[in-house]
DNA sequence: TATTGTTATACTCTATAACTATA
DNA sequence: TATAGTTATAGAGTATAACAATA
């Protein structure tokens, strides 16, 4: 990660021996991104291998924790706009993964319903999640990784103004 | 957020009362990142008056930090990649918030400097974060802050392998 | 009128390969 | 040959406006 100095005596100022963070270190937001980073690049390979990344395997799992979900709700949940989650499920439907059934009640709205192989794959990805999480997240007890989460949702309550 | 039902009295099957995520749940990652999306949120309308945003306002001040930095070194504390850096600080540049500056002692390498320029509107924009920060992490106390910072760096310390 | 899903669009962030000029 | 910065490009995530069909 850092680099090798090529030359030591060099003259003042041209060069920084070791980068200060310390303004950024007083931001949560700042670890957070950091923390971020190294998970969702750990989850890319992780879901790789069964096609998935982080929105498809949250859908799907949505998806078959929920079945009948529409589409407004499952935007919702996901915390992402619909137009966004159109082409996820797109995807998830092209590989046969979820159907969209008509709702009889309302013939606006879709109501989506995981297929077996949805399941099964799912089942699967989830299983790599725990593996991958339980990786990332060893040198945290059970305890700090609660106290983690309830920090977490802390910040999810507050919604943005306007 | 949550919407309001139409038809209270409707076949099962259609419609999902409310949606369940106790999958997603287990998963840290999934309430990091839907805090991140919190943050980001905030954290752009907070930038939005200074024509920031969080990557430019990081290597801002990273450079106001470390007069003299190299644009690799930046990436590196940034952690992002090389060719990101560029059109980033192309654009603190045409600003005239940043400067790059030849070094003298390797020609292929840019000192990166804040100008004065820079130096205020950092300042300014800093605040302006702090302020965001305690808005968003007014539920905290300082010592679940600094807990929850400390697990945030244990999850940084795992690199990516291969 | 309001809502569901959709299209189109734009901006941001991320990732990789390949180039240039220096070392 | 290796490194610093660059160009080009592609994929992915996010945000908004506007539309057709339906309620």
């Amino acid at each position: 990660m850092s680099r090798a100095k090529s030359h030591p005596e060099r003259s003042a100022g041209d060069d920084v021996a070791r980068v200060s963070d310390a303004t950024l270190r007083g931001f949560v937001g700042y670890d957070l991104k950091r923390a971020m980073n190294v998970i969702r690049a750990d989850l890319r390979r992780t879901l790789e291998p069964f096609g998935l990344r982080m929105l498809t395997l949250t859908a799907l799992v949505l998806i078959v924790d929920n079945p009948g979900l529409r589409q407004s709700q499952l935007a919702d949940a996901m915390d992402i706009e619909r137009p966004n989650l159109v082409v996820l499920l797109d995807e998830l439907e092209r590989r046969e993964l979820i159907v969209r059934d008509r709702v009889p009640t309302d013939r606006r709205a879709y109501a989506l319903k995981a297929t077996l192989a949805g399941r099964r794959l799912c089942e699967q990805a989830v299983a790599a999640v725990n593996a991958h999480e339980a990786r990332l997240f060893c040198d945290l007890t059970e305890e700090r990784r609660a106290e983690l989460i309830t920090a977490l949702r802390s910040i999810q309550q507050k919604t943005v103004e306007e």
